[in-house]
DNA sequence: TTGACATGTGACCTTCTGGTCACATAACTT
DNA sequence: AAGTTATGTGACCAGAAGGTCACATGTCAA
């Protein structure tokens, strides 16, 4: 399995998506504070970080007993650069600014 | 499984990724066109576009007997802006061309 | 209209994945 | 030292996903 992989597959599940986007709102947060936000066993939120770090989804750092976790935005600016290129970003922008004003008309 | 669920798990798969880049490459192409491409019977291939189409990342045209299939790079758009702020942006691509010119020198 | 070509459908099997649990290690507190 | 707190490991099971095949539909060309 290379690095590619492992990012899309740890992408590829939703329990894995919300913990991104709980460090996305707040960075260095421990497993036990994850855990209380997600319908799972401490086992299940644990097994899915380990996918995150090992994909370089999330960056951890030790302190005592603790780990702190934080989201590294990285992987995903390169997933977007693969299938956008220059010529097309503002293009895409340009839709996606699009989509946003219809959605809001509604 | 909603819109997001669909995307994600139709990029985890790396022979669909391995389409998106022939898309990418090279819109508008076949079905057959495709498969020749592929170490995959025609089957296998046909159910990774319908899951590519169904993501919404695959566009289709009729044209006679014959599909024809666009690359549709709005969400991947979408997964960029999810976990990459206006803020984080520059700081982000700031590491990604770093990254490539570190790779470069060796 | 007859045959060849391009694609679609549903069943089937094997492999992978998500989640839980019993058990284990390591660090802080008193 | 002893108990509590925070996290790590390996086994296990149910459900999902990747790939192939027999069969079917629709379109072009002569």
């Amino acid at each position: 399995m290379d690095d590619d992989d492992r990012v899309f597959k740890a992408l590829a599940d939703p329990s894995r998506r919300f913990l991104l986007d709980l460090l996305f709102e707040r960075d260095g947060r421990t497993l036990g504070d994850l855990e209380s936000e997600l319908e799972m066993t401490r086992f299940g939120v644990a097994k899915h970080l380990k996918v995150l770090e090992e994909a370089g989804l999330v960056v951890t750092r030790r302190s005592g007993r603790e780990k702190l976790h934080f989201l590294n935005p990285v992987p995903i600016r390169l997933i977007h650069d693969r299938w956008i290129d220059k010529y097309t970003e503002h293009h895409v922008t340009t839709l996606v600014d699009l989509k946003h004003a219809l959605e809001e008309e509604t």
